[in-house]
RNA sequence: GGGCGCAUAGCUCAGUUGGCCAGAGCAUCCGGCUUACAACCGGAAGGUCGCAGGUUCGAGCCCUGCUGCGCCCACCA
């Protein structure tokens, strides 16, 4: 992509039935008095008059200080609001990714921010009121950890809420104060503030045309209350539910974990090849890479149809250094060409365990805590004393120190054979976290995704058929995970900073919580947070007594939270008149990385509630890479804020860059194209100035003006421009329509001008008139075409001489352009063009100025009529003395350029 | 192991149902202060379209296989 000045001569291009919607009636749009208030609409815009038009146009214009400038013109405008008398279908709404506030931005938001805003801003001026809102994710883990360091505190539930707490003047992270959960939250809302503002500071700066009177935080009343009330429903359908069961346990956060937020690492292990023993037989020889886990082997397997164990299925073998009993098994799973070909099931190594505990019937012998630790007490049939001591010696030591400890005794006892193998094998993470995870059995909340129902599932494939998707390849990638599932939505999280599950328990005279029989608030008291309320019938001090009640003390996933963003955001439940008038919403702009997460959570929650689809369309962006090309991430260390590349190129050249790049499609941080999207800003402003100067105040803007056939060929390939511009928004393809129109420009600016700049200047006769309206009439559509792109440049170009903005400016029909162009034909530019690239490079082949005289030109072939037609034109722009034009049956154009003798 | 995507000039990328010598920008080189723009303008050079087959009158585009890169998924003893 980029500026084309050596476009081929102008095929027409056809029209695409049904790409283009059919134009609306009324006065022209390049006759538009630019920006009504709000919501343009053709048929109440005057054509504008020569009296009530000046021109402002700056001696030197410049990008500096652009930004400042406009951002606080649309802020008091209002030029970006949401109308809410709008029915349905005059509004357009989007479900914006709310950004995790405690990350820092980098260049990559800005990129599919971009995207998103492109959209909007071309929906606007399509007429369309857009729902444009902001969210913070301020909820989860990150912002926990942010506070923690930030502030220098930990959570503890167990201590009071101090009103007057405040936090240490110096953290000292070795050293964290622990506050009550209350003041941890607060403190969390402290921070997340201050993070906002940054936030929206540099989205304003990058031109989002956000309506910024519409924000909601995940963390926010509305938000817990909607996640509460949904959790509730999906309670009382029976589509939440709970479960003790194996779960994947991050040690170091001790919360469970989503298959959803899983991430395989490589990490060196080893393979320690094992004996288990059994009466009058050889031993048998395991492998495994966790020999510390031997304490909690229940059993052995091997593939059915292994021979060389067949004679084993059904008997015991005694577990190394502990003695234990354990059956041997068999099961499809196991795989004989893995290790010995029998492998140890334990409670539990991995999610292998947990299916052959299952299906097996196996029983548990837990030995890893909730810490990580190897908990205190040996787990049924560890009962020998030379067992209990051996475990003794495990017991309150990390997974890693077991390890080491448990191949010692190995070796002692002799039942390590040879030396551990090293070996690198994929271990399963949470995503944030740095120990690998463990499997643990705790009771837990999930939410039914399909994961283990057929008709969900099929039900939940058949939304992501209904969506339609940008690029639609991406829908894919939702089928393979819908397809993969093999557990429900685990949406509790054993943390503080989070949406409560608004559930309390009653506890039995015994003071054990009765799970099966939870007390639920009503809707109307959401938000409420049960580890400070008491539920309704009980007073504050039966809490935690026996008949009393206990709150859950979990909070949902953040997902289950930003899973309703289209219902937080559209005002589900709170304000059903904007609920109707935006729900389902019109786009999901997000990133390919969370189809998996937001996007199929977000579909799940609006099937379960709504009964429908959150949105029409998603449009996913692709991945920003650094120019190594490598995925940019804050752990890789390579980000780049915007900050100081908005500063150094303008906001409108960050904006080219990032909608030089296509949806899904991976983009490398390329600063030429910033460097690129600057010199078309400022081309645009001296062209801009140019021509407004050269057309003058007075210069009509009416079509019957334009009489020339080089000005109607320039209409017309225009014409073609907002044609293809138009057809290509339509489709979600911001970048090929940045491309035609950006092409087209260079070309209006090298070709078109520099050939009617002489005749504009004549203000007497009825050509030059034709030239100044066509001007006048270009630049009015060339500037909304560039406004999505470029919302800076072109609202300063056009409050030179229009009046409201440029943002609430209709676009541009084809058809009235068209219109306009009175059946002009653009081959008449394209050759006209041709010739005089012919000329400028007959004088840069012999080193002469562009001003240089020219003696003739001969032009043959068949567009030499075309071209004839512009001749006085071609004339004054090559400065050439004689012209003659000898159409012919060549396809291509001759050109012979004779210059003047003896060249001085 | 399965899947999705990508591979075109030194770099970043266009190339829309297969159709005349494959395009642009950046970088490079040559030239020019041409009164909109020297942070500019004009011009030039630069490619066996990843490899190998196939279909076709004709393939960057369609089919098959292969290679390399990125990403996703998978029960990874």
């Amino acid at each position: 992509m980029g500026p084309s000045c050596h476009g081929r001569p102008g095929r027409a291009r056809r029209g695409r039935p049904g790409a283009v919607p059919d134009p609306a009636p009324g006065p022209a749009p390049y006759l538009a008095k630019g920006g009504s208030e709000q919501a343009p609409d053709a048929n109440t815009i005057a054509p504008m008059t020569n009296r009530d038009r000046s021109f402002r146009v700056p001696d030197k214009p410049s990008l500096d200080g652009i930004e400042a400038k406009w951002v606080d013109v649309w802020d008091e405008s209002g030029v970006y609001r949401f109308d809410r008398t709008k029915t349905r279908d005059e509004i357009y709404s989007i479900d914006t990714p709310p950004p995790t506030v405690s990350g820092s931005l980098h260049i990559g938001h800005a990129f599919s921010y971009t995207h998103t805003d492109l959209v909007a801003r071309y929906q606007r001026m399509r007429g369309k009121t857009v729902f444009y809102p902001m969210g913070w994710d301020d909820n989860g883990l990150p912002t926990e950890r942010r506070v923690q360091n930030y502030y220098g505190v930990r959570c503890d539930p167990s201590i009071p809420y101090d009103p007057d707490f405040s936090p240490p003047a110096k953290p000292d992270p070795k050293r964290q104060v622990p506050v009550s959960r209350r003041n941890f939250i607060e403190l969390c809302e402290r921070l997340t503030a201050e993070d906002e503002k940054v936030f929206e500071g540099v989205w304003r700066r990058l031109g989002l045309s956000v309506d910024w009177s519409h924000t909601y935080a995940t963390i926010d009343d509305g938000s817990r209350a909607a996640a509460q009330r949904a959790f509730l429903r999906n309670l009382k359908r029976g589509e939440a539910y709970m479960a003790e069961a194996p779960t994947l346990w991050d040690v170091t956060f001790r919360t469970a974990v989503a298959q959803a937020e899983l991430e395989d690492r490589e990490r060196t292990g080893a393979y320690h090849k094992i004996a288990f023993h059994r009466d009058g037989g050889e031993p048998v020889h395991i492998e495994t890479t966790r020999p510390e886990l031997i304490a909690a082997c229940v059993a052995l397997v091997a593939h059915p149809d292994d021979e060389r164990y067949a004679d084993l299925f059904g008997s015991t073998v005694r577990s190394p250094v502990f003695g234990v009993e354990v059956p041997v098994k068999a099961h499809r799973l196991a795989e004989p060409d893995k290790g010995t070909g029998i492998a140890m099931i334990c409670t539990f190594g991995d999610i292998t365990d947990v299916t052959w505990w299952r299906e097996l019937q196996l029983p548990t012998r837990p030995i890893v805590g909730w810490d990580g630790r190897i908990i205190a007490d040996p787990p049924p049939g560890v009962d020998s004393e030379a067992a209990r001591e051996a475990y003794a010696k495990l017991a309150g030591a990390t997974v890693h120190t077991a390890r080491e400890r448990m191949v010692e005794l190995l070796r002692a006892s002799g039942d390590m054979v040879g030396d551990p193998v090293p070996t690198t094998r994929p271990v399963k993470f949470y995503e944030k976290g740095d120990k690998p995870l463990e499997v643990v059995t705790t009771r837990q909340w999930y939410i039914r995704n399909g994961g283990r129902d057929a008709e969900i599932r099929d039900r939940l494939l058949a939304r992501g058929r209904e969506l339609q998707w940008h690029p639609g390849h991406m829908r894919t990638r939702y089928e393979h995970w819908v397809e993969g599932l093999n557990s429900d939505w685990l949406i509790s999280r054993q943390r503080f900073f989070g949406v409560p599950f608004p559930v309390w328990y009653p506890l039995d005279e015994a003071g054990n919580p009765r799970y099966d029989d939870p007390i639920l608030p009503e809707e109307s008291a959401l938000p409420i947070d049960p580890s400070s309320q008491a539920p309704a019938g009980y007073t504050e001090e039966r809490r935690g007594e026996p008949g009393g009640f206990i709150g859950d003390p979990d909070v949902m996933d953040t997902w289950a939270t930003s899973s309703l963003s289209p219902q937080i955001a559209g005002g589900w439940e709170r304000d059903e008149d904007l609920f109707s008038r935006v729900f389902p919403m019109d786009l999901r702009p997000q990133g390919q990385d969370i189809i998996r997460t937001w996007l199929f959570s977000t579909v799940v929650r609006a099937d379960l509630e709504n009964g429908t689809l959150p949105w029409r369309t998603t449009a996913i962006s692709g991945w920003i890479l650094d120019p190594d090309r490598k995925k940019m991430s804050k752990s890789k260390g390579n980000v780049v804020t915007p900050l100081d590349l908005l500063e150094r190129y303008s906001s409108d050249a960050i904006r080219y860059w990032a909608a030089s790049g296509r949806l899904g499609t991976d983009t490398a941080l390329d600063e030429g194209q910033m460097k690129v999207g600057r010199r078309l800003s400022i081309k645009i402003l001296n062209a801009s100035k140019f021509a407004l100067s050269v057309a003058g105040e007075n210069a009509s803007e009416d079509p019957a003006a334009v009489t020339r056939p080089l000005d109607r060929a320039m209409l017309a390939a225009l014409a073609d421009t907002v044609e293809d511009a138009t057809a290509a928004f339509e489709a979600y393809d911001h970048t090929r329509a940045l491309e035609r129109t950006e092409r087209f420009f260079w070309e209006f600016c090298d070709d078109y001008l520099e050939l009617v700049k002489a005749r504009a200047y004549d203000a007497d006769s009825a050509d030059g008139a034709s030239a100044r309206t066509s001007l006048l009439i270009a630049l009015s559509v060339l500037q909304r075409l560039f406004a999505p792109f470029l919302p800076f440049v072109a609202e300063e170009v056009w409050s030179w001489w229009r009046e409201g903005s440029v943002h609430a400016a209709r676009w541009p029909e084809a058809a009235e352009v068209r219109a306009a162009a009175q059946g002009g034909d653009p081959g008449v530019l394209a050759a006209a063009s041709e010739v005089l690239r012919a000329v400028r490079k007959a004088k840069s082949e012999a080193k002469l100025s562009m001003r240089a005289e020219v003696a003739a030109v001969v032009v043959r072939g068949k567009n030499a009529g075309a071209a004839g037609v512009a001749e006085g034109d071609i004339a004054a722009a090559g400065r050439a003395a004689s012209l003659e034009f000898h159409p012919g049956d060549e396809t291509e154009l001759a050109v012979e350029v004779t210059l003047p003798e003896a060249a001085e």
